[in-house]
RNA sequence: GGUCCCGUAGCUCAGCAGGAUAGAGCAGCGGUUUCCUAAACCGAAGGUCACAGGUUCGAAUCCUGUCGGGACCA
């Protein structure tokens, strides 16, 4: 139930009235007519800019229209009043029962409440992570994965049919570097002295079991063998090893991909799907042979002027045309990334979320003209980059480890502060916006602390209906009796103000899965849990506000069907940020 | 040299699809505990939304340019 959509179409009956009416022009625009809170909830408890959306379409006053929406809407059972404002804004003050109708949805289906149907089933790819692996993953790729599980998470929730996916770079240059790097290792298990790891190997000790495991299993055979014939095996138990490690540190996050892609499979054996994508683009006119323009400025000293195979990333509004081809003739990443876009497109899917570091930043326009190419301009490829994240210890930064090589691990901090504080912190920024991670600060337990001022106030809802089954003898009100309520004695402004946040729950869900924003989830239990500590707090001075009135069963049954449905979204929404809701800290 | 991101209170940041008097938290100031968890709350104070133009009835928000910070590219 979403009351600002339920009156976004009310608004449009009234001006669907007022066109049949001969008023305002029938047909004109109304795409731009929103239902909000008001900036100030003194103002009541829905705005509507309907009359300043249309007016210009209608050639009306704005105060006018307003006037005449307004006198439209006061019919409505629903309203109790309705009152133009400044530039001819609409503030609507709604029946008691419309809100109180909010609490009952949210307690009749608790995880269902701010669902959506929005998404209407339309597939969508989010593709997140996909760390090289060669290694464990650090604190950065930490929250990209965080980032885009819970964006999976609410476009899930917001009605679309989600596939998350991890591209495996399983194919270039580096896990070859990996493979030497582990074959070391293996020489090293043999009881070989190995010394220091040479430059440009990964010097990390997560390698040392890999090279065990082989000596194990081959014993000294593969160290004989030349590298051509030893290396794709020894790169393969590696691969396999790292993406174990990867899974691994992912679900210390509880984070799990449905689809693991691996970019060597698409020139596997007898196929050539980079290839394949490269004739068809090629056949459409979008792949030729020429001369990129030196780069302007300073040129760089391997600059040479040489043919290339080129795709004509200018078509679709990129910068320049982008090779394809290497000067030895292989694949470029580039080309294997078109590739691997398109299978996506042929799975099925027209709506691709990539989640990327913000490193990436230069490859999104080039990969959205080949998103453009490869799908003839039907699919559509959402980037989001997700800033750097300075690790700290009470404001000093975060020294690098050893065991890793030259990075903190993920694991590391996920170990040492938990996985709610890790996930939480993480959305409780956008994610184009740098991240400062402080160890120290995430495990306060104090209000200077957004995850435990959330999870605080979950555990007081529970705390209170604890409370309750004290009072009243162990006869904790069940759901039956929460349902049916008397609502009417909710009469407190705290109260009030408190179900209007709760009626905000879907609207936002809508407009955070909309823009693809998970933090606004966060931020808006943020406020939620702070409405909520102020009503509390309103029962320490007023005690008939407080949630268990020992000598009046009615209003506390009320009132613990408002905390019902505040427990509700605070589950919900921590439940898509993948953050727990306790019942108790700790 | 070019591309992308950012610039909002002393600090860290929100600001929803262009709307009303630009909001939180921290720090600082002043209050609240015989009372459901003070692990919390309330109040006052704090702003040239980097700057200059433009579009609009209306711009922190959209467009152009300049300056500053960051990431990246050849």
């Amino acid at each position: 139930m979403n009351i600002f959509g339920l009156f976004e179409r009310r608004v449009g009956e009234a001006l669907d009235r007022l066109a049949a009416a001969g008023r305002i022009p029938a047909g004109i625009d109304t795409s731009k007519v929103l239902v909000e809170p008001p900036r100030d909830s003194t103002h009541g408890d829905l705005a509507t800019n309907a009359a300043m959306a249309v007016a210009k379409a209608a050639k009306a006053n704005p105060r006018q229209l307003a006037d005449l929406i307004a006198e439209d809407l006061r019919t409505d059972p629903r309203v109790v009043g309705a009152s133009v404002a400044g530039p001819g804004f609409i503030n609507i003050r709604l029946a008691p029962h419309v809100l109180h109708d909010v609490v009952r949805a949210a307690l009749a289906d608790p995880a269902g409440y701010g669902r959506s149907g929005q998404g209407a089933g339309q597939a969508v790819n989010v593709e997140y992570v996909s760390a090289n692996p060669t290694g464990p993953m650090h604190v950065g790729h930490g929250r990209g994965a965080v980032f885009g599980d819970a964006l999976a998470n609410l476009l899930a929730f917001a009605g679309y049919d989600v596939t998350r996916e991890y591209y495996v770079n399983d194919a270039g240059a580096q896990v070859d570097v990996l493979a030497r790097s582990a074959f070391l290792r293996y020489r090293e298990a043999l009881g070989e002295a190995v010394g220091s790891i040479p430059e440009g190997l990964y010097p990390g000790d997560y390698l040392v079991p890999v090279g065990q495991a082989l000596a194990a299993q081959h014993g000294p055979a593969l160290r004989d063998m030349p590298e051509a014939e030893w290396l794709p095996l020894v790169r393969s138990v590696a691969i396999d090893a790292m993406m174990a490690m990867i899974r691994d540190d992912l679900a210390s996050l509880d984070i799990r991909h449905a689809v693991f892609f691996s970019e060597r499979s698409l020139t596997k054996g007898e196929a050539d799907k980079i290839g394949e994508t490269i004739a068809e683009l090629r056949a459409r006119g979008l792949v030729y042979e020429g001369r990129l323009p030196p780069p302007k400025g300073q040129l760089p000293e391997d600059w040479e002027d040489r043919e290339q195979t080129l795709f004509r990333a200018t078509e679709f509004g990129d910068d320049v045309d982008r090779p394809l081809l290497k000067s030895d003739g292989s694949y470029t990443y580039f080309a294997a990334d078109i590739a691997y876009h398109r299978s996506k497109f042929e799975r099925g899917f027209t709506s691709m979320i990539d989640v990327w570091g913000a490193d990436h930043g230069g490859y999104v326009k080039r990969m959205q003209a080949a998103v453009n190419a490869v799908s003839g301009g039907t699919a559509k490829l959402d980037v989001k980059l997700c800033q750097l994240v300075k690790l700290l210890r009470g404001g000093e930064p975060v020294k690098m480890s050893k065991r890793a090589g030259d990075f903190v691990t993920l694991r590391e901090v996920v170990d040492e502060v938990g996985r709610d504080p890790v996930r939480f912190m993480m959305l409780y920024r956008k994610n184009d916006a740098p991240l400062d991670f402080d160890l120290a600060k995430v495990l306060e337990q104090s209000k200077d602390n957004p995850v435990f001022y959330v999870q605080y106030a979950h555990a007081r809802c529970a705390s209170v209906f604890r409370q309750a089954g004290e009072a009243f003898a162990g006869r904790v009100p069940g759901s039956d009796a929460l349902a049916a309520a008397d609502l009417s004695v909710l009469t407190d402004e705290a109260e009030i103000e408190l179900e209007r946040r709760i009626a905000q729950y879907p609207r936002v869900v809508e407009a955070a899965a909309l823009a693809h924003e998970p933090h606004r989830i966060a931020f808006y239990l943020y406020e939620l849990s702070s409405v909520f500590h102020g009503l509390w707090n309103k029962g320490k001075d007023l005690p008939q506000l407080r949630f268990v009135k020992h000598d009046d069963e009615r209003s506390t049954v009320a009132r613990l069907a408002l905390l019902g449905a505040l427990k509700a979204v605070l589950a919900s929404g921590l439940g898509t940020l993948g953050v727990s809701a306790p019942d108790e800290m700790r």
